[in-house]
RNA sequence: CGGGGUGUAGCUCAGCCUGGUAGAGUACUGCGUUCGGGACGCAGGAGUCGGAGGUUCGAAUCCUCUCACCCCGACCA
C-alpha cells in the first residue's frame, strides 16, 4: 500500500476531548474520528486495526467449536419482555418505536434472540451441545461514556452462546472458552490475566474475567504470586486474620474535637490506623439504618455489603440527617457503643483490641474499646477490599494488587434464560428438560484501545505485530529527487507485497522528519529506511518500532530479513 | 441524574473582565529556497465567534433561555 493511496490523517495535537493516552493517541493517529458523544467512525487505518483482532477472535472461536451466525441488531420488544428484561434493563437499552408504533430496542446483548433461535430449531439431546457465535455491533446508551472506544455506545463485540443438556457439558465448554480466551489474549501479544469474577445483574454462578493489565485500567484485580489465584478486588476474599490478642485497656471517653476523619483521628491520638474502627451507616432493609465496622485502614466492598442480608439493595449511605437522628451524631464520630440496631463488623474488626472508635457523641472517641466487652458481638462478615499484602484466599502466599481493563467475560449462566424462554429439549428418555446455558463476551472494539494503553511510548502507538495496521513501512529519502532512492524503495515495496508483507510505502515525499514521526505515531513495527546515505554501500536501514537504533541490511537481503521479522515465511 | 468546566478556522488556543474593523500557532493551497527527525520566505483560502432572544447607536464580549461536548460519582465488553 501507497501511503498516496491511502487515507492517512495525523494530527500534531490530541483533541481537547481526549483524557487518557489511548483515546489521544487514536485520534492523533487518525484511527477513529469521533461523531457523536461515545459514537466513533473507524478510519481506514483503525479498521485494518480492528479486522486483525476481529479475524484472531473468529479463528480462535472457530477452533474451539464455536459455530459463527449474525443476529439483527434491532430486536422486538416482545421477546425482551418474556425474559423480563423489558422491564429490568434500565435506560442503557436504548428503546424506540417503528412506523407501527411497534416497540422495539437496539441490541445491547443477544440472549433473547439467541435463545429465541435455539427453542424453534433445537428439539433433541442429539443437537446439543451447541455454541454459537457472532461479532456484531451492539449498542449501549451508557450514562456516561469516556475514554473514547474503551467505553463507547456503539462498539463491537463478539458474544457467544452456548446450550447444553447438563452442567458437565457446560462446564466442558466453559473450559473450552477460558482457554480459547487465552489463546486470543496470547496471539493478540497482550500482557494479560483472567480473574474470578462477580456474576453482576446478568446473573448465573461460576464466571471469569480477562483483563489486560495497564496502570490506567478501572479494575483492580488481586493476585497471589505464588499461586494461580486472582480475582476482581470486588470478589476477592479477605480472610479472618489471627486474633491481636485480650483487652488490656479500660473503655475511656475522650475529645477529639474537630476530628471527622481516620486519618485525622489516627494523628490527633497519635495511634496508627489499624487501631482505630471506621463507622460507615447504609441503608438497611427495614428502613433502620445498618452500622458497618470496618478497621481504619481498610475501605467498604459495595459488592459485598450487598449481600448482606440486613442492606438493601442496591447498597445507598444513609443521609447525614438519617445518621443525626439514629445515632445522636454526625459521620466522623459514630460507634458501635450504645446503638440498639443492627452491626455487622468486618472479619478484621472482630480480631482486633483495645481500638479506638467513635461515641455517638460529636467530637468523642473511645478508646480501648473490645468486642463483647463494651459492646454486644455483630455480626461478623467479610465486607472489605483486599488490600496488598493480605493472605491469599486459598493460602499460598500473599496477595498483590493490579490494575486492569476488562476485555472478556465468561460466564455459566445455567437456566436463567432456559426457564425464563422456555428452552427445552427431549433426553434419551423422551423427557422434557431445560438447557443448561453459557455466555462468551468479547470487546473487540475495547481491545483496540486496552492494547493501545498497554502499549504506547512519547512517539505514539507501539502496536502488538499481531494487530499492527501494517507490518512494516518504507520510508525513502528525497524520493523525489533521487532516482536511485526512488528504484530501491519501489522494488523492495513490490518484492515485500509479493512476499506477503503488509507494507506502506511512504512516497509522499515528505521531509523525513514526518515521514518517521508518522510512522512512530501510528505504530508500524518495522520500518525501512531507504536513503542514499546506504545505497552507495547497497545498504538499508532497518529499525523495530522499539528498538533503540537502527541496523544496516543489504538491499538484496532485505525482502528476506523482513519476512523473518514479520514472521511470515 | 447530581456536581464542575468548555463552546471563537480541520486541530491547539488568545481575545470576553473594561462592548467599537475576528486573531495567533498548526494544518491546508500556490511559488521559491530547502531535504536523514515534525524546515524557511512570500502570497493565499478558510470562522453566521454553538443556537435563540434581549440590552445598546453598536455584542465574540453584558443579561436570559437553550443546545452540544468534556471531566468527577452509581454501570459494564
Amino acid at each position: 500500500m501507497r501511503v498516496s493511496q491511502f487515507f492517512i490523517s495525523t494530527l500534531k495535537e490530541a483533541p481537547a476531548e481526549a483524557e487518557v493516552v489511548s483515546h489521544k493517541l487514536m485520534l492523533r493517529a487518525g484511527l477513529i474520528r469521533r461523531l457523536t458523544s461515545g459514537i466513533y467512525t473507524w478510519m481506514p487505518l483503525g479498521l485494518r486495526v480492528l479486522r486483525k483482532v476481529e479475524a484472531i477472535v473468529r479463528e480462535e472461536m472457530n477452533r474451539s467449536g464455536g459455530i459463527e451466525l449474525s443476529m439483527p441488531a434491532v430486536q422486538p420488544a416482545e421477546l425482551w419482555q418474556e425474559s423480563g428484561r423489558w422491564d429490568q434493563y434500565g435506560p442503557e437499552l436504548l428503546r424506540f418505536k417503528d412506523r407501527h408504533q411497534r416497540d422495539c430496542c437496539f441490541g445491547p446483548t443477544h440472549e433473547e434472540v439467541v435463545s429465541d433461535i435455539v427453542r424453534r430449531d433445537v428439539k433433541s439431546y442429539r443437537q446439543l451441545p451447541l455454541n454459537l457465535y457472532q461479532i456484531q455491533t451492539k449498542f449501549r446508551d451508557e450514562v456516561r461514556p469516556r475514554f473514547g472506544v474503551m467505553r463507547g455506545r456503539e462498539f463491537l463485540m463478539k458474544d457467544a452462546y452456548s446450550f447444553h443438556v447438563d452442567k458437565a457439558s457446560l462446564d466442558i465448554t466453559y473450559q473450552a472458552m477460558y482457554e480459547c480466551y487465552s489463546r486470543i489474549f496470547e496471539r493478540l501479544g497482550l500482557k494479560f490475566r483472567a480473574v474470578a469474577a462477580d456474576t453482576g445483574s446478568i446473573g448465573g454462578t461460576g464466571s471469569h474475567e480477562f483483563h489486560v493489565l495497564a496502570d490506567s485500567g478501572e479494575d483492580s484485580i488481586a493476585y497471589s504470586p505464588d499461586s494461580q489465584y486472582a480475582a476482581n478486588v470486588e470478589l476477592a476474599e479477605a480472610v479472618q486474620p489471627a486474633t491481636t490478642g485480650a483487652a488490656r485497656e479500660p473503655l475511656a471517653k475522650v475529645a477529639t474535637p474537630g476530628v471527622k476523619t481516620i486519618a485525622e483521628l489516627a494523628g490527633f491520638l497519635k495511634v496508627p490506623a489499624t487501631r482505630t474502627v471506621k463507622a460507615i451507616v447504609v441503608d438497611g432493609v427495614d428502613g433502620r439504618p445498618v452500622l458497618l465496622l470496618l478497621r481504619g485502614d481498610h475501605e467498604l466492598n459495595l459488592v459485598k455489603a450487598g449481600k448482606l442480608d440486613l442492606v438493601d439493595k442496591p447498597v445507598r449511605f444513609s443521609t447525614p440527617e438519617a445518621i443525626k437522628t439514629a445515632f445522636g451524631a454526625h459521620p466522623g464520630s459514630l460507634g458501635p457503643i450504645g446503638y440498639a440496631g443492627p452491626v455487622v463488623s468486618d472479619r478484621a474488626v472482630a480480631a482486633m483490641s483495645d481500638f479506638v472508635i467513635g461515641a455517638n457523641e460529636d467530637g468523642f472517641h473511645y478508646t480501648g474499646a473490645n468486642v463483647g466487652r463494651d459492646f454486644p458481638g455483630p455480626q461478623v462478615a467479610d465486607i472489605r477490599n483486599v488490600v496488598a499484602g493480605d493472605p491469599s484466599p486459598d493460602g499460598k502466599g500473599n496477595l498483590e494488587i493490579c490494575r486492569g481493563i476488562e476485555v472478556g467475560h465468561i460466564f455459566q449462566l445455567r437456566t436463567k434464560y432456559s426457564s425464563a424462554m422456555n428452552l427445552t429439549f427431549l433426553d434419551e428418555a423422551g423427557k422434557s428438560r431445560s438447557m443448561e446455558m453459557g455466555c462468551y463476551g468479547i470487546g473487540v472494539t475495547r481491545i483496540v484501545a486496552a492494547a493501545i494503553e498497554q502499549n504506547h511510548d512519547a512517539r505514539g502507538i507501539v502496536f502488538p505485530s499481531a494487530m499492527a495496521p501494517f507490518d512494516a513501512a518504507i520510508v525513502p529519502i528525497a524520493m523525489g529527487k533521487n532516482e536511485r532512492t526512488r528504484v530501491a524503495a519501489e522494488q523492495l515495496h513490490a518484492e515485500l507485497v509479493a512476499a506477503g508483507v503488509e507494507v506502506l510505502l511512504d512516497d509522499r515525499d515528505e521531509r523525513p522528519g514526518i515521514m518517521f514521526a508518522d510512522m512512530e505515531l501510528i505504530g508500524i513495527p518495522h520500518r525501512i529506511v531507504v536513503g542514499e546515505r546506504g545505497l552507495k554501500d547497497g545498504n538499508v536501514e532497518y529499525q523495530g518500532r522499539s528498538d533503540a537504533s537502527a541496523q544496516s541490511v543489504p538491499l538484496a537481503e532485505a525482502v528476506e530479513f523482513l519476512k523473518t521479522r514479520v514472521g511470515r515465511t
